[in-house]
DNA sequence: TCATAGTTTTCAGCTTTATTTCAGTCCCAA
DNA sequence: TTGGGACTGAAATAAAGCTGAAAACTATGA
């Protein structure tokens, strides 16, 4: 589960960040409101936690802008503003959530999973058609058989599984199994997507990945 | 947009609910916890705003037992119970925002505003007819059936969606599916428009293409 | 340390198909 | 009736995607 941190005090922006990394998420940081934006453009996170006072961009603009993308990222707000109206416009720049420092990191914490719940995405059993995703023991099951997935293969079928409907593109799969920096290239993910079909077909299973030109793949099951 | 209250005290539950209702909510009202839940069983809210301290069954019993049943719909808790303990106990029985009373009527509106924008997929949906343009998926819809577009068929669908009310000219469809600096011609555009006319008609929609020569096309509903 | 198995990357040739092109036809408006 | 815009089916093409095999890593345990 990836987050992103845009804060720019560094002290409390590391902090954050091992705190959440103790709780198992996959923290990033940017320190201003910015390149705050570039990172969020990557469309890669599963939350945003955005401070309201940065400078160069601050919250409410990162929040419109955001918005502006057509990405539905859930974001919490989190800032030393208390006043009414500045919980008013934080969330209706599209935050959709504001809470106030100081906090209680329970709170955050409280309210991360709220936010993410509602997405759909703390499910710890990933399923599809026949098919089912064990986060223990990387296996992909159906029915009685079972085969077991490698790292990356593992990684890309759970992409595939968390957004059952939408179609999900090469770039955002490169970004999100491979990282945005590595020099991995878009054969990668059709190799790989090569891969999960093989598997698939050899557990017998009624699911298979679509392939939509130009935009990415999709699970479907057969009829 | 259906809202259920679920609130006690009778003087604020009433002055809340003409409230929303002069915002154009659908509003029902229970006063006591377990009348709440019966309520809330019928499936019928889009958004549940619950008051913690309820004779019967409180706020966080109740939120717990709706979340129990699977059922998804955002709650929105409204209480006076300001302490941090409180807020962690309200989010982790399910509910989505915690607000705390007295509360500003243009903040609980911002508020509710998030909740609905998250979980509406309809914000964004683009429909005519009685077709509507899948977003995620890229699908055509038209009842149970559905046909999938290819990347530039979505692209000129979308535009024609988001015009309907406007004629749609050959060289506004090259220049935005195709690009300004592109080297492709009219043709293109009518050879899509047929492309699409094959699907609209393969999916049964009431929903077909007018051409208006020498401007453009155009969504028109058969009568 | 080395051997080994398992995983990931690389690559080139191959397949598929969305998109483009084109020529002939249709059809409306003047 | 005619001329130009619009339509259409078929063929061409260029782009995107697939795949099998080999190379390059990585981790593991003897």
């Amino acid at each position: 589960m990836k987050i992103l941190i845009v804060e720019d005090e560094r002290l409390l922006a590391n902090s954050l960040k091992t705190m959440l990394e103790n709780k198992g998420f996959d923290v990033e940081v940017a320190y201003d409101g910015e390149s705050g934006a570039e990172y969020a453009k990557l469309g890669i996170y599963d939350l945003l936690i955005l401070d309201v006072m940065m400078p160069k961009l601050n919250g409410y603009e990162l929040a419109r802008h955001v918005r502006s993308q057509r990405c539905a990222t859930p974001i919490l707000m989190l800032t030393a503003k208390s006043a009414v109206e500045d919980r008013i416009l934080g969330l209706n720049s599209g935050a959709d959530y504001y809470l106030t420092k100081p906090f209680d990191s329970r709170e955050l914490l409280a309210c991360i999973n709220a936010l993410l719940r509602r997405q759909g995405k703390q499910v710890d059993e990933l399923s599809f058609g026949n098919i089912s995703l064990d986060l223990d023991t990387c296996l992909l099951l159906c029915g009685e058989k079972s085969v077991r997935l490698s790292a990356r293969e593992f990684h890309v079928m759970r992409i595939l599984l968390q957004n059952q409907d939408r179609i999900v593109s090469k770039e955002s799969l490169l970004a999100r199994v491979w990282g945005y920096d590595s020099n991995a290239v878009e054969n990668h993910v059709e190799v790989y997507i090569g891969f999960l079909r093989k598997k698939l077909q050899s557990i017998g299973s009624n699911v298979y990945i679509e392939t939509v030109r130009r935009l990415g793949y999709h699970l479907e099951v057969e009829k």
